[in-house]
DNA sequence: TCAAATCCTACTAATTACATAGAATTAGTT
DNA sequence: AACTAATTCTATGTAATTAGTAGGATTTGA
């Protein structure tokens, strides 16, 4: 999660530019063969694209400002709630669950969800690239 | 997590005695192996505490009212905030990182988790159990 | 002493973070 | 048109963690 969001900070702040694996790894620390897996992954999630070969690298698909933190998290972490059945993109029912409805543990469970939603929802990408429109010495000494 | 909160609202639920692991996991389908581990460590976690031998069992430490989905997430899936330097519990500082308080991965992080820990903190474990107060049938009619 | 319970320790299978090796693609150069 | 360097992409391997299994030691009331 770190590491995505680190290089999804990096990329939307190289504007008009192919974002290249080796920088995002050379200023956010990141090991660079595990980053470009980060990398391919936001990619198949239809967060970014690439350009492959010499001069070739990452782009936004959207703007960063039209995705947010719940994006990134189900990509890379999964599901937002903390049961399968509370989930709405990775919905699961329980095995033998007579009535789902009715379950305490799971309406607390989605109430918790919607709660994090809501947050994850509400932060993109622009703005945490944002927070510091220095230059970007200024950004590396912040990245971390 | 489910697990857990099924046998914590079972606990709750048996008044002025010893909850037996076997009838746990019989009513929630819990394996019952694994569910002993399980309520080991929320002794562990002092949210619970034990009697052995014949006719022994589990029961809460404080009431089932103070202790909360914060308690027990804390517990059984560890800390609540999506990096170690954003966690309160938890805190872990990123190597390297020259200025935490500057960075807006983190910031933004823990408003995530404040926001989180405000709906954990909300429930408790007397809520949920105390949702269907009807007998036992009705109980295990609900109970997955 | 026995039976019923908690408690302890170690194992297995699945997942995840990260590493390694190299194939495929592309732009620039000769 | 071929070559090269720089890049993405694919596939596999390893170490650490996690869900669940298994076997048995310890405690306790009757």
């Amino acid at each position: 999660m770190k590491y995505a969001l680190k290089a999804l900070i990096h990329i939307a702040r190289t504007n008009n530019a192919f974002a290249k694996t080796s920088d995002i790894a050379a200023q956010g620390k990141i090991p660079k063969k595990f980053l470009e897996q980060i990398l391919l992954e936001l990619k198949k999630g239809h967060i970014l694209n690439s350009k492959q070969g010499n001069e070739g690298g990452f782009y936004f698909v959207r703007k960063p400002e039209d995705t947010t933190l719940a994006d990134v998290y189900r990509l890379i972490d999964g599901p937002i709630a903390l049961v399968a059945c509370a989930s709405k993109k990775f919905y699961e029912a329980c095995e033998d669950c007579p009535n789902e409805t009715e379950c305490s543990i799971r309406r607390a469970l989605i109430e918790v969800r919607d709660e994090t939603l809501k947050v994850l929802e509400s932060r993109n990408i622009a703005e945490l690239a944002g927070e510091y429109n220095k230059d970007l010495a200024t950004w590396q000494f912040l990245s971390n």
